[in-house]
DNA sequence: TAATGCATGTAACGAGTTACATGATTTG
DNA sequence: CAAATCATGTAACTCGTTACATGCATTA
């Protein structure tokens, strides 16, 4: 349900084209909500059917030529009804708290090497983040919108925050050290727990 | 890919029927990767026809009579295979930061009070936690495999609690006290954009 | 025995992913 | 012009969700 009303907020902001839309998911709203090109071509042509938005006029062909988007009144309309909608908070689903529980019951072999690597990622994807916060919201008096998409971006930050704090808790309990500073710590089983 | 390596772990974990399974997930494993019978049959069925596990020898008839399985050698060192497999962090995804973005673009109309029943549901879930912590995880010496399980709990209580603090910043900005209190803000429509 | 609930299962749909196809534009 | 690239689009598949169906057991 999400992606139709994340491409109506991304084309009120700017009309744009399919690719135009891509790229800015990969940078920006895509960050909380990716996409691919072909699920957003499906959904634009979904959202023009259904009269939500329209190409802006052209006389060139469709294929292969860049057709651009805006949000019709409808679309605003459906954009601020399903923003005010009740809706349920999504359970969590995380693939690696299966993992650690599977390797719980069947060893941990084979699995620092993997959560290491996540380490990494986590903290390099915390690291764009803290970039973008920089260079975006550098002073503390803003419109809301701006606070708004502030907020949205803070919780990115704390989402890998928790992540890479949670992530050296785990290596630590398997005797291994989240940098590359630790080498190898042979087999020492972490004994004293400190406080998170 | 996770549902039927969840399967096989709380199968290893003590052989079930397919109800007593969708009650477990219900109560311990479901809390990070949800799952409804249909899919929890239709996997079961799977690995089943994969040879990963098998259904206790029973004579009684299928349909409507309790069916026990048992996880196979296979399927032992299928979930073993799996859990060192290297696999890419999942994406963030979440409709909440969706729905924030779109309101800082069509106005926060009738979003707050989404927002605090959101905020209850994540502080009661934190507590549900809590309680399980208390209950299963109480001393601070066990097992590593323990150990684990308590750390993927863990993941949870952090979980929850980001949401609660990071629900309470979204209200406070939006002129709103989470818990009950709640003094009036003035109204904010923004139409502005600025780049993304 | 009729009604209820329990346990297993089917069917249809929606959303996301991967692979591939086609028409236009640029460039060597 | 040929090759590479860009932009749009199709097709097939997997996974999760919702609604419903079937057979057994219990009990009022």
């Amino acid at each position: 349900m999400s992606l139709p009303h994340a491409i109506l907020t991304a084309l009120l902001e700017k009309p744009s084209s399919g690719i135009e839309l891509t790229r800015r998911f990969d940078k920006s709203i895509g960050y909380f909500w990716s996409a691919t090109h072909q699920q957003i071509y499906r959904d634009l042509g979904k959202l023009e059917r259904d009269g939500l938005i329209r190409a802006l006029p052209t006389d060139q062909p469709t294929r292969g030529q860049k057709k651009e988007y805006e949000v019709l009144p409808e679309g605003r309309a459906e954009l601020a009804r399903w923003t005010a909608e009740s809706q349920d908070p999504k359970a969590l689903r995380d693939p690696l708290a299966v993992r650690i529980r599977a390797a719980a019951v069947v060893g941990t072999e084979g699995l620092v090497a993997d959560l290491q690597r996540h380490f990494d990622l986590h903290q390099r994807q915390l690291e764009t983040y803290q970039e973008i916060e920089r260079r975006d919201f550098p002073a503390d008096t803003e419109a809301l919108d701006d606070r708004l998409r502030h907020l949205v971006l803070r919780a990115g930050i704390d989402m890998e925050t928790f992540w890479t704090n949670w992530l050296t808790q785990v290596l630590e309990e398997l005797g291994q050290e989240p940098p590359g500073e630790a080498p190898q710590a042979p087999e020492a089983s972490s004994e004293g727990d400190s406080s998170a």
